[in-house]
RNA sequence: GUCCCCGUAGCUCAGCUGGAUAGAGCAUCGGAUUCCUAAUCCGGAGGUCGCAGGUUCGAAUCCUGCCGGGGACGCCA
C-alpha cells in the first residue's frame, strides 16, 4: 500500500519535533502508510532522529508514543520497533474526505501549484496531405492530457499544433496536380467536394514516387513547383492553401472524436521570414560558423554541432524550430514550454535549446523536451516500429473504427433494451476510450506495442474497465435515487475497505499536481485503476444500499465522491465517463 | 566510437522526493452470479528487482562501472 496522505504529515511532524525539542518539519516528507492497516494508517519512521538525539530510533518512537497526541482526527498512538504508528479517527477522516470533494464541486481535484504560470504544450503535429496513423496517438493524446492536466493544477495553458506544411514534397503534390489529370482532376470534382480527398491526394503522391523513379524530369518539375510556392506564385499559394485546408478538416473530425483541442495551429510555412532573420541572428550574435560548406553552430564538448543551412543554402527543420521558440515566447511568454515529441528527436532538442541559449534567451531553460518511446506494430510475429509490412502505415481512424464496432457488439448483447442511437453512442465512448487509455496507462518514456487484440479484449487494466466501474456508481447511484438518503457526513464509513477508499480520494489533487509536474500522465492513469480496483473489491463485499438508512446514505455519499473523482479523471485523460455500458 | 532512453513474475507494466514481508493486469490452475451490471471479484502458482561495487541505520529506488535492448549522432522532418 503506497497511499500516502499529505494532509495530516505536516502536523504530525511539527508535534513530534515540539515534543522532542528539535526541527522535524523535513520529517513530513517521510511519513507514509503502514504495510498493513492493522497496524496503523500512517507512520513516521524514527531513524532520522537517531543521530541527532543520541537515541536507538525505537526508543525514541517509545518516547513519542508516550506523549500527549491530542489532535482531533488521531485516536491512538502505538510503536511497532523503530516505527511509530497512528490510527486515525475514521469518523473524521471520511467527513474530511467527502467535504473535499464536495466543496471541490465541479472543479474536484483543481489545485493551485500552477497558478500565475502559463505552459505552452506542442503535441499532434501532423504532416498535411498525409493521414493520421495509431503512432500519431501518443504526441496527440500524451499532449492533450498534459495539457488538460496542467490547466486542472491552475497553469494558463497554450495547447499547439506544429502543422507540417511545408517542404518539398508539396511541390510533388502540385506538379501531380497538373501532371497526372488524366489519372486524378483534382479540380473535377474539386478536392472539398470530395469525400476523402486526403487519401486521393495520398494515391497521386505514390504514383508520383513510382513515375519519378524511370522520369527523373518529374523531380525537377516538383522543385520548380516547390520554389514557386516559396516565392508566393499565387497559382502554386491558392492550390497549396486548398491541400491545406481540407487536411485540416480532416484532421479536426479525428480529433473532435479524441477530446483534442488547440488553442493555436500553427505551421512550418509561417516561418519563412523568420528563419532568414533567425540565420542573421546567429550571424550577429557570431556563433554561426561554417563547415564542410555548411553553416552550423558549435555547442559544448557533448553535443555535435547544429547544422542550420544546407550546403546549397536552404534551412533545416531545426532553423524552424529555432524560429518557432522565440515566436512563441514573443506571442505569450511562457514558464515552460513543453515538446511532445518522440524520444528520437532528443539531440535536435538539445541542440535547438543550447542555441537558443547561446543566443541569451534565458527562458531556453524552461523549454522542455517531453519526450516519449516509439510505437511498434506487430510485423510478422516481431514487434517493429512504424509500418506494417506492406509498407503502408496504420490508420487511426480504421484502429477506432474496429475498436468502436468491437464495443458495439459487446454493448448491444448486454444491453438488449437500448436504442440504435444509445448503443452508437456508448460504443463510440467506450471503443475510443479503450484506444486512448490504452495509449497514456504506462510511463511515457516506455515503448508501446500496439496490441490491438489487447486493447480490444476490454478486461483487465483498460479503459473500459475504468468506465464500468464508473458505470458502477452510476447504477448505485441511480438505483437508490428514490429513497433519498441522506448522508450523516460519512461517520458510519468504519470499514478497513471504505478507509482506503477515502485515502485514496483525498489524494486526487496531489495526483494531478504531481502528473503536472512531470508531464506524466500515467500517474494519473495508475492511480485511476488503483481506485477502480479498491471499489470493485469493495463492492463485491459490502451492499451499499441496505436496510440501515443511516449507513447507506454514508455508502452513497462515498460513492458520490468517487464516481466524481473517477469522472474527472477520465475527462482529463480525454476518456468519457459513462452512465451506462 | 560518443551521447540519450530502457532493463522488476512466462508476457505487459506499477512501485512518487530511499523506509517495515517487492505489487497489478494478461496468460495458467481453482473458486464466486436468489442480491446495487460477472466488461467484476476471491484464491493458488509464479521474482537472484540485468550484474558488480559504492553511499546509507536502511537501496528496486541515489552514485560509478560493466552487460543486454532500443534510439540518435551535418546537409530528411
Amino acid at each position: 500500500m503506497r497511499t500516502r496522505v499529505r494532509l495530516f504529515r505536516e502536523q504530525i511532524a511539527q508535534r513530534a519535533g515540539a515534543i522532542l525539542d528539535l526541527d522535524a518539519s523535513h520529517l513530513a516528507d517521510a511519513i507514509s502508510d503502514p504495510p498493513s492497516q492493522e497496524l496503523g494508517d500512517l507512520s513516521l519512521p524514527c531513524f532520522q532522529l537517531a543521530g541527532p538525539l543520541k537515541k536507538a530510533p525505537a526508543a525514541i518512537a517509545t518516547q513519542l508514543a508516550a506523549a500527549q497526541w491530542d489532535f482531533p482526527w488521531i485516536e491512538g498512538v502505538d510503536t511497532a520497533g523503530p516505527y511509530l504508528n497512528f490510527k486515525l479517527r475514521r469518523d473524521h477522516f471520511a467527513r474530511l474526505a467527502l467535504e473535499r470533494v464536495e466543496q471541490g464541486g465541479e472543479q474536484w481535484g483543481a489545485g493551485q501549484s500552477g497558478a500565475g504560470k502559463r505552459v505552452l504544450v506542442e503535441y499532434s503535429s501532423p504532416n498535411i496531405a498525409k493521414h493520421l496513423a495509431v503512432h500519431h496517438l501518443r504526441s496527440t493524446m500524451l499532449g492533450q492530457a498534459m495539457a488538460n492536466l496542467l490547466r486542472c493544477a491552475g497553469h494558463e495553458v497554450i495547447s499547439w499544433n506544429h502543422l507540417g506544411d511545408w517542404g518539398t514534397g508539396f511541390g510533388k503534390l502540385l506538379a501531380c496536380w497538373d501532371q497526372f489529370r488524366d489519372t486524378d482532376n483534382l479540380d473535377d470534382p474539386p478536392l472539398e467536394s470530395r469525400e476523402d480527398p486526403v487519401s486521393d491526394l495520398n494515391a497521386l503522391y505514390v504514383q508520383f514516387n513510382q513515375a519519378s523513379e524511370s522520369d527523373p524530369q518529374l523531380d525537377s518539375l516538383a522543385r520548380d513547383w516547390f520554389r514557386k510556392l516559396e516565392s508566393g506564385d499565387p497559382h502554386a499559394v491558392e492550390r497549396w492553401q486548398r491541400i491545406r485546408s481540407v487536411s485540416l478538416d480532416k484532421f479536426d473530425t479525428i480529433y473532435q472524436r479524441l477530446g483534442v483541442h488547440f488553442d493555436e495551429t500553427v505551421g512550418e510555412s509561417h516561418y519563412q521570414d523568420a528563419m532568414l532573420e533567425m540565420v542573421d541572428q546567429l550571424k550577429g550574435a557570431g556563433i554561426l560558423e561554417q563547415s564542410d560548406g555548411a553553416d552550423v553552430v558549435r555547442l559544448s564538448e557533448e553535443i555535435p554541432p547544429m547544422l542550420i543551412r544546407k550546403q546549397d543554402g536552404a534551412t533545416l527543420y531545426g532553423t524552424r524550430d529555432l524560429a518557432s521558440a522565440v515566436l512563441r515566447h514573443q506571442m505569450f511568454p511562457f514558464d515552460r514550454c513543453l515538446y511532445v515529441v518522440d524520444a528520437g528527436q532528443g539531440l535536435h532538442f538539445r541542440q535547438v535549446f543550447g542555441v537558443l541559449k547561446l543566443l541569451g534567451y534565458s527562458w531556453a531553460d524552461q523549454l522542455e523536451h517531453a519526450e516519449f518511446g516509439v510505437m511498434r506494430l506487430q510485423v510478422d510475429g516481431a514487434w517493429k516500429k512504424g509500418k506494417t509490412r506492406g509498407g503502408q502505415v496504420v490508420l487511426l481512424e480504421d484502429v477506432l473504427e474496429q475498436s468502436v464496432q468491437l464495443a458495439s457488439d459487446k454493448v448491444r448483447a448486454k444491453n438488449p433494451d437500448l436504442d440504435d442511437d444509445q448503443v452508437a453512442q456508448i460504443s463510440e465512448a467506450v471503443g475510443v476510450g479503450a484506444v486512448i487509455f490504452s495509449d497514456m496507462k504506462s510511463a511515457r518514456r516506455k515503448d508501446v506495442n500496439f496490441d490491438l487484440d489487447k486493447i480490444l479484449s476490454f478486461d483487465g487494466e483498460t479503459g473500459p474497465y475504468l468506465q464500468y466501474t464508473h458505470v458502477r456508481f452510476c447504477s448505485i447511484l441511480r438505483k437508490a435515487s428514490p429513497l433519498k438518503l441522506v448522508s450523516g457526513g460519512g461517520e458510519r464509513l468504519v470499514e478497513a475497505e471504505e478507509l482506503v477508499l477515502l485515502k485514496r480520494i483525498l489524494r486526487f489533487p496531489e495526483v494531478i499536481a504531481r502528473a503536472a509536474r512531470d508531464a506524466e500522465p500515467s500517474h494519473l492513469s495508475q492511480y485511476l485503476l488503483e481506485l477502480a480496483g479498491e471499489f470493485n473489491t469493495y463492492y463485491a463485499q459490502h451492499r451499499v444500499i441496505s436496510d440501515d438508512a443511516q449507513l447507506s446514505g454514508d455508502r452513497l455519499a462515498l460513492v458520490e465522491a468517487l464516481r466524481r473523482t473517477l469522472g474527472r479523471g477520465l475527462k482529463l485523460l480525454c476518456v468519457q465517463p459513462l452512465e451506462r455500458m
